[in-house]
DNA sequence: ATCCTTTGTTTTGTATACAATTATCCTTCC
DNA sequence: GGAAGGATAATTGTATACAAAACAAAGGAT
């Protein structure tokens, strides 16, 4: 691998996971030493990683870990509502039934996890919930789309999303998922947009309610 | 200023003004001697306007500007009209009657401009366009959709929009913006989210005139 | 005692040197 | 004459060395 790309991904784990948690100083150094290269590839690293959000830079300060106000947090899932509802109305319009067969899949796999709860079902759901968006944005093949959700989604902020949920709440959004399934097989875009719309939307009050934002 | 600073300079225009048109495959060190610095800076430019779009890296082979294909150009479109639209509604809300004050004039400069058609006024009118859209983006004061648009707005699709318009499209381009200064005025973010959206299809409609799409 | 200055250290920012990969062109063979 | 192959050059990718700026600590003046 390109010694850019172990910095990139050292680092970017780091993040994600909190050992470097928001506010940190990034020092090029330490993540040249941790990763096994030099400071120049860091660099290019670093770059990335502000393109992407998770880091601020401060000139001749270097970079820090961004911290996400309420506000951002708030910010962040408007736009999401957005672009993934827009997502699943050109989904309903341009995917394949192979397609959405596997979302179908996807989605009912989902529900069964959060019904039945078998041993490390958070983590089962985590990634099923992934694979589903992933795969609707696939199916809207609007590279400027993904682009652009690429840049919300990668925030921790969406990435721990299901450490907020309670017990009612996976079942819903699983639920949401088998909707969104539903109204893409009966051709309607509208509803389909309208689903996920309030999935994303679930999701953020799942978000204020266990951050005590009212 | 910084030397990335400069690189990147150097570079963006390059690009945009079609000194470096799409496809041109951008060499380091040409970039490094036309902005008087090393490669290094040259790099981090390279990557800043990677993210930004404009560029696209093969490994080994180096950079080279992105060129958009027909479709690229619809989908930026789409999102550009439901980002400014909702950056519309946001700023409705938010905005101080300074700024308001503000906003009328620019569109009323604009108005006038598009009337007279004095010499220069081509540019001068992209000039009022640029900074109206910046406005509303600051009243709308959302620092996600600041950043999210501009990966969008950045692309030489857009900024050269006026070089599609014909002479009664700048009429109506202008006249748009005096109806979102209204909207806001009455407090109605609909209406001003709805203006701005029919704002960005206009000239979604012109781009396909001058281009052939149909 | 507190504030300011000054000096030394750390860190970022830039330049250059080197390594690895790719492109180019010439030779050679069919 | 054209294709395959290899030497050579050009370019990207990485490491290191150096310059500039910011930070920290110590000492002196008020």
């Amino acid at each position: 691998m390109k010694a850019a790309q172990k910095a990139y991904n050292s680092l970017r784990a780091g993040i994600i996971e909190g050992t470097h948690p928001p506010g940190t100083r990034i020092k090029e150094q330490e993540i040249a030493v941790s990763a096994g290269v030099s400071r120049t590839p860091v660099r290019e690293a670093l770059r990335r990683l502000e393109a992407e959000g998770l880091l601020r830079f401060i000139p001749h300060r270097g970079a820090f870990v961004s911290s996400w106000s309420d506000q951002d947090a708030e910010d962040i899932f408007e736009l999401r509502a957005m672009l993934e509802a827009y997502g699943a109305r050109l989904a309903a319009r341009k995917i394949s039934s192979e397609k959405l067969a596997e979302l179908r899949r996807l989605a009912e796999l989902q529900v069964m996890e959060a019904k039945e709860r078998k041993r490390g079902f958070l983590e089962r759901i985590a990634d099923l919930n992934n694979r589903f968006h992933e795969a609707l944005q696939a199916a809207a093949s609007s590279e400027r789309l993904r682009a652009t959700l690429s840049t919300l989604a990668s925030a921790p902020l969406v990435f721990q999303t299901f450490r907020d949920y309670e017990n009612e709440d996976l079942n819903r959004s699983a639920h949401h998922h088998l909707e969104i399934v539903e109204a893409i097989e009966a051709g309607d875009g509208e509803w389909a947009a309208s689903v996920m719309h309030s999935h994303v939307m679930a999701a953020r009050r799942a978000f204020r309610n266990k951050h005590d934002l009212g």
